[in-house]
DNA sequence: TCAGTACTCATACTAAAGTACCAAAAACAC
DNA sequence: GTGTTTTTGGTACTTTAGTATGAGTACTGA
């Protein structure tokens, strides 16, 4: 959060030091208006294109609503197993990855259909991505 | 395709007019150079952020290969299958809801399977999702 | 019309997935 | 350090999922 307000201060005060600086040239005499409306609009046109792409790549996809895993009460080691299941690995393959037992991954795994509140491991998938707990 | 070109055709024209515009406005005494200028930055910006938005609309999301359905011989029935799979439902839900035996299903699924190279449903679903045949 | 493909369904089976209940370490908060 | 939650694991069971095989029907292109 810190970093997302230091890049845009900086990047404000850029656009004020271009803005003035594209004045004080033209009116000195050593640009004509064309080149100065036309390095204007290519620098405005390029800061919308990446602060979109900043903004769109909160918004959709990679983030993660911490905040609602706390809220259905899922752990540390449920998430991991629900990360697991949403790449399509078996009970045994993820007990295999997480060195534990299988019994262990059935019993979080029931822990997180009753949190998700379903019926299967596919239904608890979709509803977890609804809910931006797992990235989309 | 038709459409995109008849867009982006539009949006030249149009900044190409505001250009010319700009330069005559501001030579004619009309508008102070930090108008015009102030102008051109918010179009371009918001021209910027707009053109973005489409262009990763089309590539990330809603976008289904269906060039790629065909390849891996994928028919009508068994892609909705793998839709209603990819929803969490299922065997005999999805039997229900496309009126069909489960028996059908699970030939379907398993037709699938194969042509997904998977072991699970999870699976197929998974690279399903990566291939770019199902809605992320 | 005939071959090929897609679609449907059945049986019989094996393999996972999921439930219910219990229980003991381990980590954590107060 | 005591109570609480998390994590781990087990047994025994039921339910889904998935495989293998066969077979009839419907549609389609040559």
């Amino acid at each position: 959060m810190k970093k997302t307000v230091f890049v845009f201060s900086a990047l404000i005060i850029a656009l004020l030091l271009l803005f003035k600086l594209s004045r004080y040239a033209y009116l000195s005499g050593d640009l004509s208006i064309e080149i100065v409306i036309g390095v204007i609009a290519i620098v405005f046109f390029v800061v919308g294109i990446y602060i979109n792409k900043k903004s769109l790549q909160k918004e959709k996809n990679h983030f993660i609503d911490h905040k609602k895993i706390e809220e259905l009460g899922i752990s540390k080691r449920e998430y991991e197993v629900l990360v697991q299941i949403s790449k399509g690995f078996s009970n045994k393959e993820i007990a295999d990855t997480l060195f534990l037992s299988e019994s262990t991954i059935k019993t979080h795994v029931s822990n997180l259909l009753v949190k998700l509140d379903s019926k299967r491991r596919t239904q608890a998938i979709e509803k977890a991505k609804n809910l931006q707990i797992l990235p989309i």
